[in-house]
DNA sequence: ACCTAATGTTGATACTGTCAACATTGTCTC
DNA sequence: GAGACAATGTTGACAGTATCAACATTAGGT
């Protein structure tokens, strides 16, 4: 615990995390590197490999930090909403927000390996993450503002038009400034929400 | 032309970019490698800086290609559908149809270089599929299955949300088998034109 | 026929991820 | 307490990469 690092660190694998993050949000996952990521923590190049089997299982847990916090900021975003379905327009808001603000590290978590989804913090995270949106269109089911029925399939499409919107919007594809995206996001939303009530019907 | 090449190959950048198309559909935007893009075009490793400026301007132009991909793509699949709203849906079908063929090209198209949108073919290719959208909904307004005004804000939600189905599925954050994803698309292509024909009043 | 610019090649530099061998230290048993 | 062992860090190597500089070959206009 002195000043001078002892030769064990103690919670290298907490600190490197931290470094990843930080790291993460400052270069993007093209230019992420793991030797950095040693540097900024203090330690050797090949210390990392004592905790992470390699880099794609770094990035998992940065990915799966991602969702939690994603999670967080949904909920955040969502608690300012005074109606179930002002709730999960708000919801859908913060996802966005979230995107836009941090990019580099939504791109990890949507983006990166071929399958990180073998790792499990990473699919507990997403899977919470998923979860939190089905609670809001629940929400609304039960207050008759949205139709009944199992939540996921609305939630799939939610999770798809909001996603759309978040990627598209983060590599410059939509021609809106920041709060341009989020005012086109309450329509889309609206605009969805109002097929919502309607349809549903014929899908299995 | 002999088949013992001479020293100056004739169309090394066709070539350049043929075999680069070819890598990327195998093995994925992580792992391209311009040194084995040379290889495959039987060249040194430094020929292709005699053609691109470095790695991201021949990703751009793949990139640029694979949106003349998709807009092909999209055509071709609208081409089937008897009404302007048949073919509205089946754009967005194409669309889909492509990601989930091609993800790692599509990938590049999207999720690349920090800015892409300098290089001018890209630009140029991407405005040319996003305009093919718009095609679509302007021939629905006209028919009166969709409400009329400026197509864009339409043609941005229904990019948005097609472009999120495509990307989770294709990242396997959807649980549906391939063709569960279309029909899955269908329904949410439907459920928001149902929105659509209503909303619309009170965005900018 | 020559000169120059275009096009390819060879060789180097500075990175990277990962492996193997070695060093240090916390912890557990006697 | 003393030593053994596993956990944790470090050094050094290797292969592969993007990119630069210097050099080689050739095409096309004079």
């Amino acid at each position: 615990m002195a000043t001078e690092r002892p030769y064990h660190h103690g919670n290298l694998k907490t600190e490197l995390l931290k470094a990843a993050l930080k790291l993460i949000s400052e270069t993007g996952p093209r230019t992420f590197t793991l030797r950095e990521v040693a540097r900024r923590a203090g330690v050797s190049h090949n210390a990392p490999y004592r905790h992470f089997r390699d880099k794609d299982e770094l990035l998992g847990a940065v990915a799966a930090e991602g969702f939690d916090r994603l999670t967080a900021a949904m909920k955040e975003s969502a608690a300012r909403g005074k109606t179930p379905l002002d709730r999960f327009r708000l919801c859908g808001r913060g996802y966005i927000q979230f995107a836009l603000q941090y990019p580099e590290h939504f791109q990890v978590m949507f983006d990166l390996p071929s399958s990180l989804d073998q790792y499990p913090d990473y699919a507990r995270a997403g899977d919470e993450a998923f979860e939190t949106l089905l609670g809001f269109i629940a929400e609304c089911q039960k207050a008759k503002a949205l139709s009944p029925g199992d939540p996921k399939p609305l939630g799939f499409m939610a999770w798809s038009l909001v996603h759309g919107i978040a990627k598209l919007a983060s590599s410059s594809h939509l021609p809106f400034s920041t709060t341009g995206v989020l005012r086109f996001a309450d329509a889309a939303s609206h605009t969805l929400a109002e097929g919502m009530k309607k349809a549903l019907q014929e899908q299995g």
